[in-house]
DNA sequence: TTTAATTTTTAGATTAATCTAATTTTATTT
DNA sequence: AAATAAAATTAGATTAATCTAAAAATTAAA
């Protein structure tokens, strides 16, 4: 059973929006997220539901289905196989590759995707860290803590972020702190929250608060 | 000014059609082309003239205007270097690119296709021989002749098929006949017009009239 | 040069995806 | 618990792309 490029978006979106960790997903949270009126929201549901990677009860909220997760799993996968594939061999900056994935997310080919994840050589996670489904939709995600939450002396490599605007990313990759970054924890400041750690072994670099709990961490 | 998918698609067959050398495009050539009812070519070209990407007289036929003609071989160029990715990178077949490079090139992205072309090292031919234009359109055509039409003892390249069909393009590859191969014609029989050639140097092989009418050779 | 055949276009429907405006349902507040 | 606010859905339109069937225009043939 195949879904329109539109069908595929929706379906990402209340993927995401499920995993969250929000109980239910409303309508205008959907709205909201992919840039479109409610009313065209309610329409999509309808004929999500039809085609069973939902359920759905007129005003009572959503669920996704198994075949759903599948199907929205497999979309998550294609779009982060080819944000390796841009940045890792275009040279794209990982903060320039969002809207060419987005694109290439659809092209219909389950060949083009085994081998791409070949000659990517099998990568596990995408360049903003978030972990790539293998083709059963199953994945694996490392522990990973806020760089915020980490105690001085602490040690660990940079391996995602949560805010992944373009703004955000820029400024990561101004001062230095890019995704793959060793770092260790130098110091804290209790006043406020803002930290101080070295990346790679030889740069120091201060952080508020606020940057730094937006940074995630593989802990070594 | 942008175009649809479809749009990009209905272009890219007046252009085939165009250049194939016919004097005049009909509706119905269109239609068989692309798969399609007269009727719906008829609603395409009406919308198709309003972008002015042809001219269109009904029942009179239709020329494609030179902003047209840059359009399709943009879509040309970027199905053409898709191909040259899918052969050289992921070690797809030549006769199994064609349908995925039919969607690839519609990813709207110029950054990614300066890359792309960057990254394969800017060919200037796709794996059927067939010339990539440049960022501007142009187009560099080698000289080529039908393998058919060579005297005995000259020798060549194959670089192009006039019958991209899968079965031919797999029927070629199974006799050792790609593109690129070295050849040499050592004998022609009069009597069917089928042809012996010695393909690299070392291997010999019959082909029909047939087939060696449908294969393109660069003389050396 | 009429008639017949072919080609092309229009008329009228359909489907997917979207919108605005109106209505209905659910949730919140006094 | 009635009144109000918020959220969600339906009604009705619109656009792109397609189709079938009918009509119109062009081309070919008797």
């Amino acid at each position: 059973m195949d879904l329109t490029t539109a069908e595929e978006n929706y379906l990402k979106a209340i993927y995401h929006l499920s995993e969250g960790g929000k109980k239910s997903v409303s309508t205008n949270d959907i709205a909201a997220e992919i840039q479109t009126k409610p009313a065209s929201v309610s329409d999509m549901l309808r004929r999500l539901a039809e085609k069973e990677v939902i359920t759905y009860r007129k005003y009572y909220g959503l669920q996704i289905t198994e075949s759903g997760k599948r199907l929205a799993l497999q979309t998550i996968r294609k779009h982060r196989l080819w944000e390796v594939f841009l940045v890792e061999k275009l040279n794209f900056a990982w903060d320039e590759v969002h809207e060419v994935a987005e694109q290439l997310e659809h092209i219909q080919s389950p060949t083009l995707i085994q081998r791409l994840d070949a000659y990517l050589n099998y990568p596990k996670f995408d360049p903003h860290g978030d972990p790539i489904p293998d083709e059963f939709g199953d994945v694996r995600a490392r522990p990973r803590i806020a760089l915020q939450e980490m105690a001085i002396d602490q040690a660990g490599q940079i391996v995602a972020v949560k805010d992944s605007s373009a703004a955000f990313l820029r400024y990561l990759d101004k001062v230095g702190a890019y995704i793959g970054a060793r770092i260790k924890i130098l110091d804290k400041v209790e006043f406020d929250g803002s930290v101080e750690i070295l990346v790679d072994q030889k740069k120091t670099l201060f952080m508020s608060k606020d940057v730094a709990s937006n940074i995630l961490v593989l802990q070594s």
